[in-house]
DNA sequence: ATTTAAAACGAAAACGATTTCGGTATGTAA
DNA sequence: TTACATACCGAAATCGTTTTCGTTTTAAAT
């Protein structure tokens, strides 16, 4: 009934609760026929050592944080599970929370995990973020916490990103590749990081190109629970705005489908009309009439590499030596698929 | 730098560890002056409870566990946020392991899960589990464990599931009461008891419509990883074994969307010649063209029904009251869309 | 038989919080 | 003055492991 002790296992056999303990951690000074007994007795018990006692005494708890804006959301459950699996790996538990983009929550969530004494944090920030020092606090306790995807420069941490300005220089340089000359761009709110990084992206395109830049061209979209219906309503503002744009580079595959789905409604023809790149490579994407040419984000890749800067922190402090923060950039790749799938124009 | 523990509070304020943790729990036999001054040092030290020290006292962690069979998924994932936003409120924090559709693993996970002391677990059950041993430990050990979605009826604890058998049986009466006269069914794999379910629920329409059930009608689908290209490879499949086939019957959206997209390539008209319903109503399904008739599954609300389940269970063994299993059932929704929008066939 | 080294085991202190059970004060009533 | 509450506080045991530092036992050497 009650989970077995050393305690008991040393009654049973009347031995003494050190010894027990020493005989199944394979201790050198315990005799290997008593090393046998102990080992036997503790199988048939169904002995498993109580991680409250361990942890209280080595001072870890082989537990890491994870602090995640959105759990139902392709590229993030992609993150998590890189993270997941690859924290199994080497033994670590893995305890998730959603922050809702709120940053109230992450303060309060960041708190919990503190408090449950997690061996480090994997933390993505939400949208609301602009102030850090809950997240310096961490780091002045020397507990590893390791950023990615959604990050705040200004933090001394190690962080996993992409190189999103490039990424977006990439993605809009592919429509006035294929000859898009008036290109809008919905972007997403004004404070993460990746969505500054993706408008400069598409602006240094612009002007690279001798292309001007017209503010009236960039709109702002939630990319929250409303991504879709976000898409559908802006697409339906553009048209209403400018008649004359024929791409877009869109932040978000999700917003970027929710457009295409209004387009599709009202006739506007992709890629003829106007041409879309999307952003993240979401599976539905692949699905998508026309098809979504994107930047594919590699979520799954992301969250294994966090865990694995996270996994030396830890061993870093545990050895008393200093974290250096490291940032590690993950590389993207163009997808051109049907929305953008054109003979030049004009 | 190192957490403050009672005792660096007290010998600031030269009084008893004794003295400062009943301080801090505000209990009577402590003068309001010490409370005051016990918390004000409290909070500038920023003292956090060891929770290891607590729950080693305590013996609860105030953390449960989650062991499902895959991250990456619309359907788990939306219960996976059910679950951690309900465990939040309630004060718990939620373990999450993926099983990845094996037994070995989930074996090992539970065992994990076991050794960790966590309060109670949540899990959904690998395709290829068919031994329950592993979960009847848990229950002898009156651990709490509440089964969702994917169960097995022959274990004595409490479930949350939908009525697969039922909800498949709408589907499938859908599309005879649209015309359809020669149904297939694209089946999971032939474990998991809502894949049997399903797969009841379809002979059982057809049955009581008295059309005839074919065996030869019937597809297994993996609905795993590979669910997209099973749907397409599948869609193929039945077009060169039957081309009287005018309806079907899909265990899971994202195999629907795969045959979707097959029969999209290949020219066969959705709903004209071949009409579908899905199940689950993955986001996906009202993005797709033709949008996906699909059953409506209640992933957010099983999550946080599973949780309180459990939270329930979890207070009782701590009252060492003992557990009554108690089997949810949650509603399910037949959605209509273009998939199967048609007039009368023939 | 005595010494010495090696092998095998245990007592006890930690880890940090909780709680029971007493022990001082102080004040009030007899 | 004595008796008795009441209000405050603390010592110590406990949770289950780990690890240090002895202590005992055994075997080998003198």
């Amino acid at each position: 009934m009650k989970p077995v002790t050393l305690k008991q296992i040393a009654e049973q056999l009347n031995i003494s609760v050190t010894t027990v303990s020493k005989a199944l951690k394979d201790y050198p000074d315990i005799s290997n026929k008593t090393k046998g007994l102990v080992k036997e007795l503790a199988k048939t018990l169904n002995y498993k050592p109580n991680s409250f006692a361990v942890n209280l005494r080595n001072k870890e708890s082989k537990t890491i944080g994870l602090i995640i804006p959105e759990i139902v959301h392709h590229f993030f459950s992609n993150v998590i599970k890189g993270i997941v699996e690859q924290a199994e790996k080497k033994g670590f538990l893995v305890i998730i929370l959603q922050s809702n983009e709120s940053y109230e929550l992450e303060k309060k969530q960041l708190d919990l995990l503190l408090s449950q004494r997690v061996d480090g944090i994997l933390i993505s920030l939400a949208n609301g973020t602009a102030d850090f020092k809950h997240l310096n606090e961490v780091i002045d306790q020397d507990k590893p916490i390791v950023m990615f995807d959604k990050i705040a420069k200004i933090v001394k941490c190690s962080k996993v990103i992409i190189d999103d300005r490039k990424a977006a220089y990439a993605a809009t340089q592919h429509l006035i590749d294929i000859g898009c000359k008036r290109i809008a761009h919905f972007r997403g709110p004004l404070l993460p990081q990746n969505s500054i990084d993706r408008f400069l992206g598409y602006k240094k395109a612009l002007l690279d190109n001798n292309l001007p830049y017209d503010p009236s061209l960039v709109y702002i979209c939630d990319c929250g629970d409303t991504s879709f219906e976000d898409g559908k309503n802006t697409a339906k503002q553009l048209l209403e705005d400018h008649d004359d744009v024929d791409g877009i580079f869109i932040n978000t595959d999700l917003v970027a489908i929710g457009a295409i789905s209004e387009f599709n409604k009202l006739g506007v023809k992709i890629p003829e009309d106007i041409s879309i790149v999307g952003f993240s490579n979401w599976f539905m994407s692949s699905v998508i009439s026309p098809t979504l040419s994107t930047i594919d984000q590699p979520g799954y890749l992301m969250g294994k590499t966090a865990f694995k800067q996270l996994y030396k922190e830890i061993k870093k402090v545990k050895k008393d030596e200093p974290i250096i923060p490291k940032i590690i950039e993950l590389n993207t790749k163009l997808i051109k698929r049907e929305s953008t799938n054109l003979v030049l124009k004009n």
